[in-house]
DNA sequence: CATTGCATATTTGCAGTGTAAATATAACTA
DNA sequence: TAGTTATATTTACACTGCAAATATGCAATG
């Protein structure tokens, strides 16, 4: 129909759904989740209103994988500083620390992968994203607490016991719910009785 | 201009308020946070679009309301089997099976209760209940754990830890993040190490 | 009782949103 | 080169929150 308006810029973009994802992310993190819509993300990329539908199915699938890259991150942030052979006691203060320092980080991005009907959550990516995530911190409930049972059940619980703590706290944090006259630089391995 | 069309029905509602904040609970709940809207409530409660801005500022201010309901509730399940002089550790198991309990029944309502920048957080109605359900929750937190410090530090991190766990768990719990075969029947009070 | 004031509800209008469908452009491939 | 596919645009529509003007009826006041 008309010819390109700005022969500069080329009609196809070339990288536009990492273009996205990171437009996606700044508007996140900057402005709140109600200030992320696909419109506002083609409009920062510079293409037009409708060219996200062409990489993601709906928004559904955009925050998906922006879930998905959070998973991701974070289990870099829980590895980071956990070395082959330290002690177990230093492992899991050093996954916990990357845990919730991911999440301070991070805490739009944070509150959407621990949102409810948000995110598919049975998006293959997003769940391989997790499986990954969680293996740090299987391993490192592993010796935690005195629970009793069957080594199943034990696992099972030091696993429900740790991240119920750790993702409590971070949200509680990210989300200003500990007064800070309360805090005082209390960390996560503050305040893990017996840690 | 026009005469009323339905004779029948008032003008004036009587008691829209309520009424808007029940059919946001009940869109909240069955359909999930996405499927509210202030103009499904209106019609919901068989009202114009935009009648609802009389009682609400904007739609945070409906947000914000239906928050603090939530907080109310949730004291009332928490302190729900908690008799004054019973043993403290059947009373914090009282509290924190009751907290859950809020959560089980109103996952989303409980979602949004701890989201950021949905809810404006000064509201001094929600500030209120919030308090006030909270009053509970550092009640049965006394006496837990070997924490060290002056005795404010104790209790803070006392406070700090229990929050942090139930909050965790509940959350994770209503999110369906825990595995159902790890489950089997675990409760909040099974994963507190020496609880 | 009449009238005035106020809380409550409606109507109208607008900018922003997600998404479907048809079309256009360019890159890849045979 | 010709045909196919991936990518981007345009157009269209229903839905949303919200502002502004208007309508309605109750309650208090003269």
């Amino acid at each position: 129909m008309s010819a390109n308006p700005d022969p500069s810029k080329p009609y196809h973009h070339g990288n536009l759904r990492d273009a996205l994802l990171t437009a996606a992310r700044d508007l996140l993190e900057a402005d709140g989740h109600s200030a992320l819509s696909l419109r506002k993300c083609a409009e920062a990329v510079g293409v037009s209103a409708t060219a996200p539908q062409n990489h993601f199915q709906n928004k559904a699938g955009l925050l998906t994988a922006l879930a998905a890259q959070g998973y991701a991150e974070m289990a870099v942030y829980m590895r980071r500083g956990l070395h082959e052979g330290a002690d177990r006691k230093l492992r899991r203060e050093a996954a916990l620390l990357g845990y919730v320092a991911f999440a301070e980080d991070n805490p739009a991005l944070y509150e959407l992968m621990f949102s409810r009907n948000r995110v598919s959550s049975q998006d293959p990516d997003l769940l391989l994203a997790v499986r990954d995530c969680f293996v740090t911190l299987a391993d490192v409930s592993q010796g935690l607490g005195d629970f009793s049972g069957t080594p199943e059940q034990i696992a099972a619980r030091q696993q429900m016991y740790l991240w119920s703590v750790v993702h409590g706290y971070a949200q509680l944090l990210t989300a200003n719910r500990f007064k800070k006259d309360d805090m005082q630089g209390t960390r996560i391995t503050d305040i893990l009785p017996g840690f």
